[in-house]
DNA sequence: GAAGATTGAGAGCTCAATCTTT
DNA sequence: AAAGATTGAGCTCTCAATCTTC
């Protein structure tokens, strides 16, 4: 870890600007979901999910992956969905050991009632800030950075990230 | 909430890649300044703020918006790092209700032996992907975006997302 | 033994209440 | 009464261990 460069001005803008952008879009997000329809963003992001699925309906770690959300978590999330009505569980008769999340008709409700607003959040929030001819562009390089850290995840065999300081915590 | 369309093709992709993309980032640089340096992402911020600041001291609330953290956050990772000695904290004589929270020469060091793997962590998960050229444009448009929702936070009074669909839950 | 899913324990974070000083 | 900061309670999330089925 010899001769590593400072970042540029650009690049920590850019990389302040990015994480503190999307904190507050979270945060504000889950407020605003909250408030119009009492559901969480993962909450909602997990409806939306089963609502695309073919017969609306989802294996745990499929809708994990899809919802960017870790498997223990959804394992939990999922009962409280259920718990209220808006989802079902059921076994696989294919596969003993798995598990598939189905949206109830409720569900199907709440999100109907839900997207409008959420949306419109959406909207005022980040693209009507944006113009929109960089989107596709963006959303392809976002795309590219996430995908080279969902394989190469752990960096632990890298270099340029095992080195550094010593004392491992946790 | 009659007339919502919803997100365009490239409006909903560019939407799922920044979620997707800042989750992975987060999750995996926290994962790498854990294992490189005994240091939690928010606890680097913490540090790098207080190094930038003049007497390498800053006021907690100060602190606390800098990094991005909740006051009553802050207050717990401050007292945490001063436990382990690399922070300091004591009250400021011109206000009584307040602290500052000083970088101690160990916290210095800490950093110091920290950031190179940190920067190569970033640049080779971020900025190994992405076009120089588009950097300070995208900063410029992602701190907009941010301004807007640090001001006009609530969105309670707005038509757009008051409404929605019922229930107010919490 | 590996994969799908869940559970217990504990860390991270936020909200509302509190205390002190202004 | 408002501002700075902390605390208690409770929710969110993750890690490692577990159980079952493949």
């Amino acid at each position: 870890m010899a001769g590593v460069a400072p970042l540029t001005a650009d690049e920590a803008a850019f990389f302040r600007a990015l994480m503190e952008m999307v904190a507050s879009l979270r945060q504000q997000l889950d407020l605003d979901l909250i408030r119009s329809a009492g559901l969480t963003a993962n909450e909602y992001s997990i409806l939306r999910c089963l609502s695309e699925a073919s017969n609306r309906e989802c294996r745990m770690a499929e809708l994990a992956s899809a919802a960017c959300v870790s498997p223990s978590r959804m394992s939990r999330l999922v009962d409280d969905l259920r718990d209220r009505g808006l989802v079902e569980k059921r076994p696989i008769s294919t596969d003993r050991r798995g598990y598939v999340a189905k949206l109830t008709t409720a569900g199907v409700e709440r999100l109907n009632s839900a997207w409008p607003a959420h949306i419109a959040s959406v909207r005022r929030r980040v693209f009507d800030h944006l113009d929109p001819a960089i989107l596709a562009i963006a959303a392809d390089a976002l795309s590219s950075v996430a995908a080279t850290m969902k394989e190469g995840a752990s960096g632990l065999t890298d270099p340029a990230c095992a080195g550094g300081g010593g004392r491992i915590a946790r």
